[in-house]
RNA sequence: CGCAGGGUGGAGCAGUUCGGAGUGCUCGCAGGUUUCAUAGGCCUGAGGUCGCGGGUUCAAAUCCCGCCCCUGCAACCA
């Protein structure tokens, strides 16, 4: 048994989420938790939504509201999300915090003690307005490379050059219009160079990442350059050094606190269970977490923050950077195992866009459809390793054409055949060598998926198990248990029978990482009671050090199935079914597609 | 310009590390079969110059060179 910490990318809370982010880190993280839990590992899956940052400002002041407002509204709106597809956290919290806010401080100090963390002046765009730092994203001007009027900041999309924005002719705000100032400001950067070496050495030890993951980061390597970690922003956290910490104007940059999350999230879980200390089991690099591993979900464009920002603050923090230091007082840290990034899923061949419509909302999508139906689709046919497109036909067909006709009936077939003869599970007598090798296939099904999901290869664990549901169907053809209704060949009908269920059984639970919602109903039809596949649920809290309450995801995922063959017992009663899966009508095809913009 | 990933029957994917007959998976399509089941299961079949052009080799989807197309990154966007 290990500690696993299973740490989710962080979703922004400027709107709703839609199936594109959760394709990303929501549904793989939850695969994989559910399945190291069932396996007996002990799991803590922490993350929550990410709420400082300009957009959020710039939102706010759009909408006539305060940051803190909008972000409340949001983050509401992810919990109940995420809630929905029935993601097993065992805290999504937020980074609102007090506790949080706390845990960002003591890494800045301890990375400022130990030297790395510098200040540094420089030139930077501001609006004049507020004083804002304006992010090169917001500025847009007439492009001096091809003259196209609505360049960006950052680039022209219309020749495809990059730019700098001072480079820009008639430079605007796209908050306001207003034209940029460009200031010398002073901001703390983050000495990456003087990770160079450690990092290094850390990304060498790795294997087992997805090649591209590994490549990418090594690649980032080469050329680290010092990063600004503060901003001129109202909104966000403090600088906690003298002359600092009290200056309105000055802010963490949004993703330095962001990634420290996982961290605060632990120990938000820790002190919420009773034991302060407990999270110190997935972190510590002492004794305490000798067994720890940590896994990082997220989508590929924050590959960056996770393979070389934070392992650089945790370095840092250790006291074990390139200029080496000594560790602040929550001690020396692991740095992640792996970091699995995903790939990005488009929107019927484009990418998605709110603002165009070419979307579809977790909650909208949830409203209509079964969370297990989306589930499915993530798992079966997701940005695992390349981009992929989410279509409304192929969504219909894979539910209709593998979860309805292949699962779904498979469950349906057995259990009515089974209720309508005998009323309740059979009896097993003679095994033929065809019971027997349908049986080993199932309980083979443990070890193969097992170990693709570990892996992180959840396309093909998917298709293992339903593999197993294959082999099911084919026996019950060959078998014809529909046949042998004589008297006495009865007790052969009824051995077939008990059979079929035993794998149905197993390949529930095969597919219980995956399918949580519809393989609690399936252990039930089966005459299996409690739980099955736990859920999280969401719970109002009172913050720990004195702020505003909030919601948070939680549950008790200690009890539940575990990754094993259990063997049904004879005699178990057995009522007729209903569907587990819902048949989709083609014509929900063209009417979602009328939904989209064009 | 640069870095990374991708381009495999009608659709979606494995396979490429380390060359061995276009092999495989989930579907679709055609034909057959069956009826326990949410017209679903089962069987058989058709369908591919493995993005393009060169090269190495007895042999290339796989190795090398060049090119085209798609995606992401390119660090004060999140």
């Amino acid at each position: 048994m290990s500690h696993v910490l299973a740490a989710v990318a962080w979703p922004y809370a400027n709107g709703p989420r839609h199936i594109g982010h959760v394709s990303g880190f929501g549904v793989p993280s939850d695969v994989f938790s559910r399945y190291m839990r069932m396996s007996g590992h002990d799991v803590l899956m922490v993350s929550g939504t990410d709420e400082h940052g300009t957009p959020i400002q710039v939102q706010a002041d759009a909408d006539g509201v305060t940051p803190r407002q909008l972000a409340d509204r949001y983050n509401r709106v992810i919990v109940e999300d995420l809630h929905g597809l029935g993601l097993s956290y065992d805290l999504f919290t937020r980074t609102t915090t007090r506790n949080h806010y706390a845990v960002v401080q003591e890494l800045f100090t301890g990375l400022h003690e130990n030297g790395y963390i510098v200040p540094r002046t420089t030139l930077g765009a501001i609006s004049p307005s507020t004083g804002r730092t304006l992010p090169d994203r917001y500025i847009e001007g007439t492009c001096p490379i091809c003259g196209y009027e609505s360049a960006r900041g950052d680039q022209c999309d219309n020749c495809g050059n990059q730019l700098d924005p001072e480079q820009l002719l008639n430079p605007r705000s796209r908050i306001n219009g207003e034209t940029p100032q460009f200031v010398e400001t002073e901001h703390f950067f983050l000495d990456l160079p003087a990770f160079a070496q450690s990092l290094g050495k850390w990304l060498d030890a790795r294997d087992g990442w997805r090649p591209n993951v590994l490549k990418f980061s090594r690649n980032l390597l080469d050329d680290l350059q010092p990063r600004a970690i503060t901003r001129d922003l109202e909104w966000g956290i403090p600088i906690p050094l003298d002359d600092w910490r009290d200056r309105g104007d000055k802010r963490i940059y949004v993703w330095f606190d962001a990634v420290i999350g996982y961290l605060s999230a632990s120990i938000e879980w820790a002190r919420r269970s009773g034991d302060p200390d407990a999270w110190r089991r997935w972190w510590s690099a002492d004794a305490q977490g000798k067994d720890a591993l940590g896994y990082y979900f997220m989508g590929k464009d924050n590959i960056v923050f996770h393979s070389v920002i934070w392992p650089s603050l945790l370095l840092g923090y250790s006291g074990s950077g390139d200029k080496g230091g000594s560790p602040g007082s929550l001690g020396a840290l692991n740095l992640p195992t792996e970091v699995v990034s995903s790939e990005y899923l488009t929107m019927e061949g484009r990418k998605f866009s709110s603002s165009r419509k070419v979307v579809i909302y977790v909650r909208d999508f949830l409203e209509r459809y079964d969370a297990d139906a989306l589930r499915y689709f993530i798992a079966a046919a997701g940005p695992e390793s390349n981009d992929t497109d989410f279509t409304w036909a192929e969504f219909v067909r894979r539910n209709n054409d593998e979860l309805v006709a292949g699962w779904g009936n498979l469950v349906n077939r057995s259990i009515s055949m089974a209720a309508k003869n005998f009323g309740e599970i059979p009896p097993a007598l003679d095994l033929t060598p065809d019971d027997l090798a349908l049986l080993e296939t199932a309980k083979a099904g443990f070890v193969t998926v097992g170990e693709l999901i570990g892996k992180h290869r959840q396309k093909a664990a998917i298709g293992e198990a339903m593999r197993v549901v294959a082999e099911a169907n084919k026996y019950l053809s060959d078998q014809a248990p529909w046949k042998l209704k004589a008297a006495e060949e009865k007790p052969r009908m009824g051995t077939v029978l008990h059979v079929a269920l035993q794998v149905v059984s197993d390949a529930n639970t095969l597919l219980t990482p995956f399918l949580p919602h519809s393989a609690q109903k399936v252990h039930e039809l089966l005459g299996g009671t409690g739980v099955h596949a736990p859920m999280p649920s969401i719970v109002e809290v009172e913050d720990l050090d004195g702020g505003p309450g909030y919601p948070v995801l939680t549950g008790d995922y200690t009890v539940g199935a575990r990754w094993e063959s259990v063997p049904l017992v004879a005699g178990t009663p057995l009522a007729a079914p209903k569907p587990v899966f819902r048949k989709l009508d083609p014509s929900v095809v063209e009417e979602e597609l009328e939904r989209l913009g064009s």
